[in-house]
DNA sequence: TAGTGCCC
DNA sequence: GTAG
């Protein structure tokens, strides 16, 4: 933890990361056989909406994760526009497919909010992709949690502060755990710092060659009129 | 810097 | 090889 720890001292707390407000980690909520309901959802998805690899605004540098959407918006990220959300795949130019009812419920049971997610960003991780320290800061609905889904591979999850450079905690996600970030933790730093891999047999080489993890991040987007 | 690399 |  924080500052030198010596043999035969006792770390001192004061500068031990508070968590922020509104954090939840729902470990196992979801068992195997749901697990793998969710990720034939994904196989499906990407059928029409295959998993493509989003670049940073302006250097265009590309993100180490490939991306989908369920949902009628998704986020999408290349070097000309930047982060923003689009009703239809960057590439085929067709509308993602629609919000499994399995997340439409899960987001009625933790998010505690009054109407539905409009996006379910997926994430596929390779087992060497990482997700740089971030604030999600591209929804107009900024009361509304993000409501995230691990499946597959075991990940390092790492949950800071409102600012940049200040302290963190560091995590396990397991698949099958779900991360709500409500209240002040919504607009808190958070990334991840790796990847365990074979850690899950849920990723069929088939579907995803190489195994690795996929991340189901649900948003709401627009303030419900 | 929703990245990468290097260094302790 | 890891964690930060």
């Amino acid at each position: 933890m924080g500052g030198a720890t010596r043999p035969g001292y006792i770390a001192d707390m004061s500068d031990a990361f508070t968590m922020p407000g509104g954090f939840r980690l729902l470990p196992g909520y979801f068992d195997r056989a749901a697990q793998q309901a969710l990720i034939d959802l994904v196989v499906t998805a990407s059928r029409s909406a295959p998993f493509w690899r989003p670049a940073m605004p302006r250097t265009g540098q590309p993100l180490s994760v490939q991306m989908t959407n369920f949902g009628p918006l998704g986020w999408v990220t290349d070097k000309a526009k930047g982060y923003r959300y689009e009703a239809c795949h960057p590439e085929t130019g067709q509308p993602w497919a629609p919000m499994p009812d399995t997340l439409l419920t899960l987001w009625r049971e933790v998010s505690d909010y009054p109407a539905e997610p409009e996006a379910c960003l997926v994430n596929w991780y390779a087992p060497t992709s990482k997700m740089g320290m971030h604030i999600d800061w591209d929804e107009e609905a900024t009361d509304a949690a993000v409501v995230s889904v691990s499946l597959g591979d075991k990940a390092r999850f790492r949950l800071g502060g409102p600012k940049r450079g200040g302290k963190t905690a560091s995590m396990v996600l397991s698949s099958g755990d779900v991360v709500v970030l409500g209240g002040a933790s919504r607009r808190c730093y958070h990334g991840v710092d790796r990847i365990y891999p074979g850690s899950s047999t849920l990723l069929s080489d088939e579907h995803f060659p190489g195994g690795g993890r996929i991340n189901l991040t649900m948003r709401r987007v627009t303030i419900p009129g």
